[in-house]
RNA sequence: GGUUCCGUAGCUCAGUUGGAUAGAGCAACAGCCUUCUAAGCUGUGGGUCACGCGUUCGAAUCGCGUCGGAAUCACCA
């Protein structure tokens, strides 16, 4: 039983005890004591006033005297206005470290205690140009997401949708093949999505040129768009490809397989994974099925000009459509199609998209449309909604060239942190290999942490110049606070001193140790809060603060220096403890931590 | 225009069942390295929590309205 449950409880003994009311558990508020007064958990005392008919602090001066004859932990209170501060003993903290001392998963639920399994979609590139900061953010969080529902002891299974086919990918297509000259990643020594997104760029170019012709020419925007050879080429090229043409689809492949090469690349340097990789172009036909069955079954109807569509405007939505009017699919029938693929391989009990919030309004209806067509699981799809990424000059598009490139923000972020490390002298004396993985260590690290510690919510702004920073709330700062942890107990081993398992509970702690205490005991209850709001920023602002803390510590106390040997032992456990959690923590985050820096 | 989301210090962000004098970092300024890594620590300045009204013992937090911003409402994905 946590000491909170124990308060709780105690409390409601109280009030029925002097008050003889029966009091629900949310009229039962706790929180941590401000730090400016004294005490580690606060009652608050409102709540009561109409059944004690006292005043506040005389409420709060009978429970907390029911509560320190009742509760053994309880060692003192104080009343501030209609606040009881409670004091727990020392003695109750340090009995607490001793029980996670041992525990090498502390924070985290058993693997798969919840029998609870969960699929995460995330990442969803498209195979016509190569990732950028958007994919990023949507990387971290669906991996960092992940991890975080594993170690609330889910089954979670990280999937993969690849969009690799549409007219988008056609356009790269054609353009290579107009003004290729046959160029491969290897005859150009350009990794592959680059290159073929470099002819999305390139398609883009002449298109506009194009139209710009037929303007001069006396057409309208509208028209010289639909009028251009070029597009009429991509159009004429996807069709080939839905017809199976062997040059259409071979060069679809090869491309393609380029892409996924880069892309391969890109996840690995940033450190994400996946269990299983979807193809649209292997899904997008299932949907189809079902709608058709849903058309039978007139759940669906059809239009004149014999496209399918699902009426919702009885659940506050417009209709919308399902099938074109040529049969052909559109992005929702794939949705309907994955969604249902899936439930029927895994059985899982919870879908996860991890999309940006752009497309709040297409899960909203692909939920519905599954619930209309009578699937059971169907309200069990979640989106992921998480906020655009923008710059200090608006927003990025591909077209005006303004988008951050993923490979060079992360080669940019390991050479800053290169050059910051050199400037301070940090790795003299290191192999070049051991200096090379510090700095992508700890530039990564900065990154990551840069962008997970933003709510998901939100959108946010990236400055690629400015933002990224190596001081105060930033990955380096909590990785650097862990190197430190690290050397003294180097240095202890050194020493030929043995890091005790267990505490002597009667020892006088300072204030501060006090509160890194409180700190590692919050853990479990972050991950918990993290896991069932999806979101890593919980878990980012957590560690910071334990970084924080234990940085005051570190520079008010010493640790083997200290001549009292049953407080030195005491403080090496205590930091090997925050450094446990705080490699835990990152590594929810996606973030290793170095041993040196 | 309808719907949804957002607005907290110069900048980037915390602040989650409503709770005490709204917190960090960056930037600025002032201190601390013969002592466990100064990528650290300490201090100073900086706020009409967009605005108004309401609910409440109590509102950055809940409700209504106004202003400002974003997204979306495609036979695009």
């Amino acid at each position: 039983m946590t000491i909170e449950s124990s308060i709780s409880k105690g409390v409601k003994d109280a009030a029925l005890a002097l008050y003889s009311a029966d009091v629900a558990d949310n009229q039962v508020q706790l929180q941590e004591t401000r730090k400016e007064f004294s005490g580690d958990i606060t009652v608050v005392i409102f709540p009561f006033l109409k059944i004690s008919k006292k005043s506040p602090e005389q409420t709060g001066q009978e429970i907390g005297e029911f509560l320190k004859i009742q509760l053994p932990e309880i060692e003192g209170f104080s009343i501030v206005k209609g606040f009881l501060n409670l004091t727990i003993n020392r003695n109750y903290w340090l009995s607490f470290l001793n029980e996670i001392i041992p525990n090498a998963n502390y924070g985290y639920a058993m693997p798969n205690s919840t029998g609870h399994s969960v699929m995460v979609e995330y990442s969803s590139p498209n195979t016509n140009k190569p990732l950028h900061l958007g994919h990023v953010r949507n990387n971290l969080l669906g991996f960092s997401v992940s991890k975080i529902l594993k170690a609330n002891g889910h089954n979670v299974i990280m999937v993969n949708l690849v969009n690799d086919r549409g007219i988008h990918i056609c356009k790269s297509m054609l353009a290579w093949k107009k003004w290729g000259n046959g160029a491969t990643p290897i005859t150009t020594g350009k990794k592959g999505d680059h290159l073929v997104g470099d002819y999305y760029v390139k398609f883009d170019a002449e298109y506009k040129k194009e139209i710009k012709h037929f303007i001069d020419k006396g057409l309208t925007q509208e028209e010289a768009e639909k009028q251009a050879p070029l597009i009429k080429q991509a159009q004429e090229m996807l069709r080939k490809w839905e017809a199976k043409d062997n040059d259409t689809v071979t060069l679809w492949e090869t491309m393609n397989s380029w892409v996924y090469k880069g892309f391969d690349e890109t996840y690995q340097k940033m450190g994400v994974t996946f269990d299983r990789v979807y193809y649209e172009s292997q899904t997008y036909l299932h949907g189809k099925d079902i709608v058709n069955k849903g058309l039978k079954d007139n759940i669906l109807y059809q239009k004149p000009d014999n496209s399918v569509w699902a009426d919702l405007t009885n659940e506050g939505f417009d209709e919308k459509l399902l099938l074109r009017s040529d049969g052909t699919s559109v992005y929702m029938t794939q949705d309907l199609g994955t969604a249902c693929q899936r439930f029927n391989e895994y059985h899982v009990d919870e879908m996860i998209y991890v999309v940006g919030n752009e497309q709040d309004y297409h899960f909203k209806v692909l939920s519905l449309v599954l619930q209309k067509l009578g699937y059971s699981w169907a309200s069990q799809l979640k989106h992921m909604s998480y906020g655009m990424v923008e710059l200090p000059s608006g927003k990025m598009k591909s077209r005006e060239g303004t988008v951050v490139d993923a490979d060079d923000l992360v080669t940019e972020m390991i050479d800053t942190a290169q050059a910051m490390a050199d400037e301070l002298g940090k790795l003299d004396g290191y192999t070049a290999q051991q200096a090379e993985n510090i700095y992508r260590i700890i530039g990564l690290g900065a990154l990551k942490y840069f962008i997970l510690k933003v709510d998901p919510k939100k959108n946010m702004t990236f400055d690629p110049k400015e933002s990224i920073d190596f001081n105060g709330n930033t990955g380096p700062f909590i990785q650097y606070t862990y190197t430190r942890i690290q050397s003294i107990i180097r240095k202890a081993s050194e020493m030929g001193i043995v890091i005790p398992h267990s505490i002597d509970t009667q020892i006088i702690i300072g204030e501060k140790e006090k509160q890194l205490i409180k700190l590692l005991y919050k853990y479990p209850a972050i991950v918990r809060d993290a896991g069932s709001m999806l979101s890593p920023a919980l878990i980012a602002n957590y560690v910071y603060e334990v970084a924080k803390e234990y940085n005051q510590f570190y520079h008010e106390f010493s640790i083997l220096k200290e001549e009292n040997i049953i407080i030195r032992n005491f403080r090496l456990a205590l930091s090997q403890i925050t450094g446990k959690v705080i490699q835990s923590a990152m590594d929810l985050l996606g973030v290793e931590v170095p041993e040196r820096m």
